[in-house]
DNA sequence: AAGCACTTTCTTAAAATAGTGG
DNA sequence: CCACTATTTTAAGAAAGTGCTT
């Protein structure tokens, strides 16, 4: 027998748990949101929302990676692997082991980023 | 096996939305 | 249009479940 849904303020959950579990809650009922967005709208979607933990999680339609590839302006004709999720999860993922990463391999990963967001977006520029 | 980081399930009320009538 | 109500959807609380790493 639950005690049913409260009314409470926003603003930051008290504990860890918490924030956990209405994370969780809360993002499956915001992606969902967007989902129905781009089934009623056609709109190309694409959200990243990182956990408590520090987890990214992401969310797009037609596909996370397809939209932040318009997004930051990449040319169809380059051999961009559209479902693999895992290439932009990789990569934000690397920028928030500062703490626990060999120093030397986080600032070659860092540097990989920076090197590719400069390639994307010299390459937005030029073309749009 | 234990611990972590979520995820889900259930009950129930809050909040959002659709429908209706002035 | 706005006010009111009926219906639907969302999410809090509590507790249990899942998958992964150590």
């Amino acid at each position: 027998m639950g005690t049913g849904k409260k009314k409470i303020e926003l603003k930051m959950r008290e504990t860890e748990e918490q924030r956990m579990v209405t994370f969780s809650k809360r993002r499956k009922g915001l992606f969902k949101k967007i989902s129905e967005l781009h089934c009623m709208t056609g709109a190309e979607t694409a959200i990243i929302a990182f956990s408590p933990a520090g987890k990214p999680y992401t969310h797009g339609e037609p596909s996370f990676n397809s939209t932040m590839g318009r997004f930051i302006g990449y040319n169809e004709e380059d051999d961009y692997d559209n479902d693999d999720t895992d290439t932009f999860k990789s990569l934000l993922e690397a920028i928030q082991v500062d703490d626990y990463w060999d120093p030397d391999e986080l600032g070659s990963l860092k540097q990989k980023l920076k090197e590719i967001c400069g390639i994307l977006v010299s390459r937005r520029d030029d073309n749009v």
